[in-house]
DNA sequence: TTAAAAAGTTGAAATAGCTCAATTTCGTCT
DNA sequence: AGACGAAATTGAGCTATTTCAACTTTTTAA
């Protein structure tokens, strides 16, 4: 990863909860951000570490997931352009409480985190912008815990996949191994390997590489329901 | 259940992030409050109502769970007095994301949840202090969904007891059915009465009827961290 | 261009945990 | 006090899913 300070000024002043900011504001919390570049593949928290940043995408993809044990890891969601992949670090405890990684080439704002508290105490708004992206973030998590209590793997992977397809981020697949997509699922990778193909033969789904297309939603959507 | 207006004006203003708030406040957020009483085992809230009031526990417990399917549910977190038992309601949809249930007999409070959402853009002081509660409620869910993806049904209950004792109320067992153990662990009943007796003949915990007394709570931990 | 490594695919065997069914204990109501 | 229903307990069989191992395809690197 290499430091762009020149992007800095654009990095995320356009989007979404910042927005609201005032250009003081906006000049101020850009003093304490340090604007990154991850390439596909990399590491950009880990879970445990100390967290002295609040971790923002400015523009890429990423995955964010849990270290379950040394060698399980569990995917929760994933962030694209304008999404924190760490707010966390906040309050509390001053450790990530999530792993994330770049999917595809991205950069990522690192904002010191009392710079995003002074801001939270100072302008409504902005906080109340941020509680409403919490409260989504917890909608997902509820979702996940949600499809993890089904029994059956297909109600898993079926959830999984409406999840991806929602997520709305154009060439998803082509940057998610079947790996990833079982990490998302929590199911083994032969499990989903396996079950992807009956659902092609299904006709629920068409299969072209790593490419997954979703033909028949609602078929997904039962048996997610009936898990 | 019952209304007690009478006691409104001391329902919640000297609890947790309520007491940032000035004489105006409180007397605005009251008007738009109604207390009500809850009989143990009584449904407080339904997943998927429609979802006009922030629910507000300021005297009792309750248990806020998932309805996966309909016969199947899972419990996610415990709520004592000065909990927030659901605080969704305020955005996006208009309905709960959970049930709840009291375990024991409770005071709740149904604040309308405009005069919330008008109290978090005037107040910061009090949006910065809800963030933070929903923080920990999504550190919650996260450690969920770490026990969850567990293979092993052991460390499942291991993680479960051990929220249940750091959950930090004094008679909590004895409000606890088996059943109820096994729908915050999501393993079977039977399967959790077994793994109870396990662990009983190892010495980790000790049974008394309901009760369940943790000896050994770096052993449980030890499960817990191997899934 | 070729070799090596990584990812994906397939089938067979092992097993953990669930379901079912029978039994016992506990709590509550009359 | 007795009787009923609910909750808890115990064991046995079943099955869905994982694990293992072999193999193929794709990607990466030299």
């Amino acid at each position: 990863m290499t430091s762009s300070t020149d992007k800095d000024l654009l990095c995320f002043g356009h989007l979404s909860c910042f927005n609201s900011l005032t250009e003081e504001e906006l000049s101020f919390i850009q003093k304490s951000t340090r604007s990154l570049f991850f390439k596909k593949g990399e590491t950009i928290c880990k879970q445990g570490a100390f967290a002295p940043y609040v971790i923002f995408l400015s523009d890429g993809l990423a995955k964010i997931y849990i270290e379950v044990t040394r060698e399980k890891q569990i995917s929760t969601h994933l962030a694209q352009s304008g999404d924190f992949i760490s707010f966390s670090s906040i309050f509390n405890h001053d450790e990530y409480n999530t792993s994330a990684a770049a999917l595809v080439d991205s950069d990522v704002c690192m904002i010191e985190k009392d710079a995003i508290i002074s801001l939270l105490k100072s302008n409504s708004e902005f906080a109340y912008r941020i509680i409403a992206r919490n409260w989504q973030l917890g909608n997902r998590l509820f979702n996940i815990i949600n499809n993890l209590s089904f029994k059956q793997m297909a109600g898993k992977l079926a959830a999984t996949l409406i999840y991806l397809e929602d997520f709305g981020y154009d060439s998803l697949f082509e940057n998610l191994s079947r790996k990833e997509i079982a990490e998302f699922a929590n199911i083994s990778i032969e499990s989903t390997v396996k079950l992807l193909k009956d659902f092609a033969s299904d006709g629920i789904v068409t299969l072209d590489g790593k490419i997954v297309i979703i033909n028949n939603r609602s078929a997904l959507e039962d048996i997610a329901r009936k898990g």
